[in-house]
RNA sequence: GGUCCGGUCGUUCAGUUGGUUAGGAUGCCGCCCUGUCACGGCGGAGAUCGCGGGUUCGAGUCCCGUCCGGACCGCCA
């Protein structure tokens, strides 16, 4: 046995005890006849202490030792001189009488310490010595927490988990596939699921009755803070359901979680539709924890010579209450905020409304009594600042939605302590797609349609809304889901709006329609960026703090060097003949 | 595919109008130090300024290209 006791279970209660403990040499202070060293594991520090009075051999062998040095000590457990109240172990301290070196090693590239040194790159380079680290740690162990009382709660409710292959097929809808040659079969490749989607619709036809999997999957796109080609859902599906016991089921289970590991009640979440999350704050993830509603002013602010406002197919104003005191150059940082290519607005109107009374961006056109009638048909009051933009709808919803979300964070009304989740409901089925001129299924194309809508099918198809769900947590899109499509002849005219053939239908989702001609119940599911939810219950947004070995930006894994090209050899048996050479 | 930011001792940052012995902090090494816990004090070593070209009497600094990293847009049913 290598250790007694690990590294934060020492108390003034174990002391004259013998103890052992092993770990890593978190720090060293030479005092000159005294040497201390901070022992570290996985559970915390414990103070070692080195006397060369009383044992010169074990002193002189301690100040041999360098930083992260694998050690192990056996000694006496005293009561400390003066103790470290910012220590579980600080009332204590070890005099070793044996020392053992396990391992040593070299001077690390950083400083393994809460505040390290060290920059992403060498720290994504040698990850496990990141792994050390207090904050990262945590993040681990938060995360396996958070895992666990998914599992608690879904195997509560009589949730299964089941496995499903990893090695399936490509299909040509939604993101790009992973694809993965096959070695028996020449010229055919598998593909890592986007999402076990079809598996566990399949499960329900079995009559699994309420799945559940929290799995890894892969998509092929472009990454983020927040976004991993490979990552990870908590995926679930239910059978003989309909959309309100889902919402209830799983609003259930965010209140659970945030009960669990952060102790907060939300009480009952609120629900809106995507048409009125849209109106309101020009974004179907809206964070919710600030107010900043988005005021329609199409009307109103037409009828002057302000040609910004005539020619403008929409006007719509956010009120930053108490911001009137923003100094110009302040409001032209906003301006220049979205009109950064990203955003692309045009310019950015205001209305600013101080001890000194009302005054706007475009004074020379409008009257004091029609600026006044504007700034009451907002709602606004002293003090506080109207920002406006016109133009396009679909444009200026986007852009002022990045203003509201940039404001909100500027004035500190986003607060990572605060969580406010809501359902988004009603989301349309189909979306034009206008560089491949046709419909593309907003969820996906199991989705089902709004039963009072599916004569629209036919008619208007854009304006058929969808059994679809999602779950946003703080202007972030935690889980999404819909009722799925059980009918054999709906999912085949879903095929057909799509755009596939019924030949292509049944080559890539034969198997499906098969299921379905044998008795599929009524079922519908959701799932949840378990990355993304891990990081907001732990207070952040980028999700690659809260994976053991994640990938960086352009999805390289800097550690172990991946991807990488193969041998000739591997190239051959996978009958594969690259057109570039290396 | 695109936009923006960055690359300078092990690490992290500074480096002014182009002329510096390329600087600080931290880490590392050595000496001193009996109660430290971010210990302290003194001293020392440590840099092809990402790479390639160009402008110039002279480039860390300006220009072009390229590689790498980060953030974002497109993309992510």
């Amino acid at each position: 046995m290598y250790r007694t006791h690990h590294c934060n279970e020492l108390t003034i209660n174990h002391i004259n005890q013998q103890v052992t403990l092993a770990g890593w040499v978190q720090r060293i202070r030479k005092l000159g006849a005294i040497t201390f060293i901070d022992l570290r594991d996985r559970y915390g520090i414990t103070q070692l202490a080195f006397y060369e009075d009383a044992d010169k051999e074990t002193f002189d062998q301690a100040n041999q030792l360098g930083r992260e040095f694998v050690i192990q000590a056996t000694g006496t457990v005293r009561e400390r001189a003066s103790k470290n109240p910012n220590l579980p172990t600080g009332d204590i301290e070890v005099v070793p009488h044996r020392l053992t070196v396990l391992n040593p090693s070299k001077v690390p590239p950083f400083t393994i310490e809460d505040e390290t040194d060290g920059g992403e790159e060498l720290r994504m380079k040698y990850r496990y010595l990141d792994l050390r680290r207090s904050p990262l740690k945590n993040n681990l162990l938060h995360r396996y927490r958070v895992g666990m009382e998914v599992r608690k709660y879904l195997d509560s409710l009589g949730f299964v988990d089941i496995e499903t292959p990893f090695l399936i097929k490509s299909t040509p809808e939604g993101a790009r596939d992973f694809v993965v040659p096959s070695r028996m079969h020449p010229g055919h490749f598998y593909a890592l699921p986007q999402s076990p989607q079809t598996f566990k619709q399949l499960l329900m036809v079995a009559g699994f009755d309420r799945y559940y999997q929290i799995v890894r999957c892969f998509r092929d796109e472009d990454l983020r803070a927040d976004r991993q080609p490979e990552f990870t859902q908590i995926d679930c599906e239910m059978a003989f359901v309909e959309q309100e016991d889902i919402l209830q089921t799983f609003e259930g289970l965010l209140r659970h979680l945030l009960r669990e590991i952060k102790g907060i009640d939300t009480g009952p979440f609120p629900r809106i539709s995507y048409h009125d999350a849209m109106r309101l704050y020009g974004s179907d993830k809206p964070d919710i924890r600030f107010g900043m509603q988005f005021i329609d002013l199409t009307r109103s602010a037409k009828g002057s010579e302000f040609k910004v406002f005539e020619e403008a197919e929409l006007i719509l104003a956010i009120n930053a209450e108490k911001c009137a005191h923003f100094t110009r150059k302040q409001i032209d940082q906003l301006a220049e905020y979205v009109k950064r290519p990203q955003i692309g607005a045009s310019g950015l109107a205001w209305i600013k409304w101080d001890e000194n009374g009302l005054k706007s961006s475009f004074d020379k056109f409008f009257t004091p009594e029609k600026l006044t009638h504007l700034a009451h048909t907002a709602g606004m009051q002293q003090g506080d600042l109207l920002l406006i933009m016109a133009g396009p709808a679909g444009k200026t919803r986007k852009a002022l939605h990045e203003l509201r979300m940039h404001l909100g964070q500027t004035l500190g009304l986003r607060n990572p302590d605060q969580f406010a989740p809501l359902w988004v409901l009603d989301f349309p089925l189909l979306e034009w797609d206008e560089e491949t001129r046709r419909w593309h299924a907003m969820h996906h194309p199991f989705t089902a349609p709004k039963p009072e809508d599916i004569h629209l099918l036919d008619s208007d198809p854009g304006s058929v809304r969808a059994n679809a769900y999602d779950l946003v947590l703080n202007g972030n899109e935690i889980g999404g889901g819909s009722i799925r499509i059980f009918d054999k002849a709906l999912q085949n005219k879903m095929f057909k709006l799509l755009g596939f053939s019924e030949e292509k239908a049944r080559e890539q989702f034969g198997f499906l329609m098969n299921a379905f001609e044998y008795g599929a119940p009524p079922h519908g599911g959701i799932a949840f960026g378990f990355d993304r939810l891990v990081a907001l219950l732990g207070g952040q947004e980028t999700i690659r703090d809260f994976i053991a070995f994640p990938k960086n930006n352009s999805g390289r894994d800097l550690m172990i060097d991946a991807p990488s090209y193969i041998d000739d050899q591997q190239l051959h048996e996978l009958h594969i003949t690259l057109k570039y050479a290396q």
